[in-house]
DNA sequence: AGCTGACATGTAGCATGTTACATGTCAGTG
DNA sequence: CACTGACATGTAACATGCTACATGTCAGCT
């Protein structure tokens, strides 16, 4: 672990680690974990990795228990419509704004293109790198660096946990194809459009998780949550 | 500083130490300070000192510097832009459901009660913790936890370098003027006049924040700054 | 059996030792 | 005078020692 070129700091290594681990399934939600251990066995010692752990903490995917250890935080459909809900509030004005400045879209096209590549290649990290860049650049364009900021730690957030719609409820290629609306808006500086697409798709997204994790619960969609992803339909 | 009753760990009072410190002035931004001075003039050992300031920068209040030590990130104008910005897009929806839902009223008017009587006695952090409180209730109220703690580390990340228009811009019965119409829009169940009332306190309090720290560099405002805000004005 | 309390176990939280490195300084060189 | 590079200084980052405490366990008692 020691010494690997090109990573900045040992504790965001370990922070990059664990959240794989986590998307991984090698550490569960629910079980109690300690940083003793975790230090062994990513071969750096306790400080890098209760530093890690309190930033991800911070964050809300870990817990801390006093003296016991920490745990992985269970997520439950109600953060999937929050974090939906938020992103519709967020994404959709920062999407309007993109259309009437002046949208990257040279950059954006490239990120759609390697996307569809990716998608090809059925290669799913990559794809889910090109698509964070693609929605990053385009709220970047909304003129707001801490929206930018907040959006792509609520998509983290989800992304942590194995959350994904790809290749469950969509295929990569089909994700993909929901972003042509919004680039094709943004093209015609059409602002409505753009955040009708925006909507569309973060809304897709949403529901389809929600179904998901439902059913892996193998319970129904509880309606207040999926009113809550809607309610910020005509809120947007 | 060892064994203070009824707070949980050394590195929050630490966390709260550096807030006040940062407000008061007393921590200048722009300098560079060290963990070692800072743990010894606060009497504790280098580590909580360090968790604390870590939990800070990501927060992005301080930056740390390699071997160098850290600095007070400073603020600019546009810092406060795009946090009135994000303000309205997130706070305007949050009281329209609110008013759609129950808004919890009682609680509300305890909260502008209290608001008052500290207006009176010129109590401002005691003003200023029901503010807090008032605007806390509200969000909750909209139905999305994840928003209020969004919106409750804006509010923090402004106040905590003394950006506050109270008893500058605004009287601080003058601030508590600006939440009756949100309350009453509330207890009549006017969603739209609830978000209209919650935009024109968010938009003013913005605006004349902006006034303000332009003031104080003595440069004019900076016309993209008030149209950033402005722009959500009419997304939300 | 049900209860109680001493004790073993393992941990977060805190303190402190150690190391590599970014910068400022300043003598020596052209 | 300008420029270079060895060196001193101070620091973040990391490693490790120490302590109080929350919990599980289990013998001893009723």
């Amino acid at each position: 672990m020691r010494q690997v070129l090109g990573a900045s700091s040992l504790a965001e290594q370990v922070t990059e680690a664990v959240r794989e681990a986590i998307r991984s399934g090698e550490l569960r939600a629910g079980e109690l974990y300690s940083v003793y251990q975790l230090a062994e066995r990513l071969n750096v010692s306790r400080t890098p990795v209760r530093e890690a752990l309190l930033g991800l903490a911070e964050t809300g995917l870990v817990r801390f228990e006093r003296n016991r250890g920490f745990r992985v935080v269970r997520r439950d459909p109600k953060d999937i419509a929050e974090v939906f809900h938020l992103r519709l509030l967020l994404e959709v004005p920062a999407a309007r704004l993109a259309a009437m400045n002046a949208a990257p879209l040279d950059g954006l096209r490239a990120e759609l293109a390697a996307m569809r590549t990716a998608a090809e290649d059925h290669d799913e990290p990559r794809f889910m790198s090109h698509d964070r860049a693609f929605h990053d650049l385009l709220l970047l364009a909304g003129g707001n660096a801490k929206l930018a900021g907040i959006v792509r730690g609520l998509r983290d957030a989800t992304i942590a946990l194995g959350a994904s719609t790809a290749d469950r409820s969509r295929s990569l290629s089909d994700i993909a194809d929901e972003h042509e609306p919004i680039l094709a808006a943004l093209a015609a500086g059409d602002a409505d459009g753009a955040a009708a697409a925006v909507r569309a798709h973060a809304a897709h997204t949403g529901e389809l998780l929600l179904a998901q994790v439902a059913a892996e619960n193998g319970t129904p969609v509880d309606p207040a949550d999926a009113d809550l992803i809607r309610s910020a339909l005509f809120l947007s």
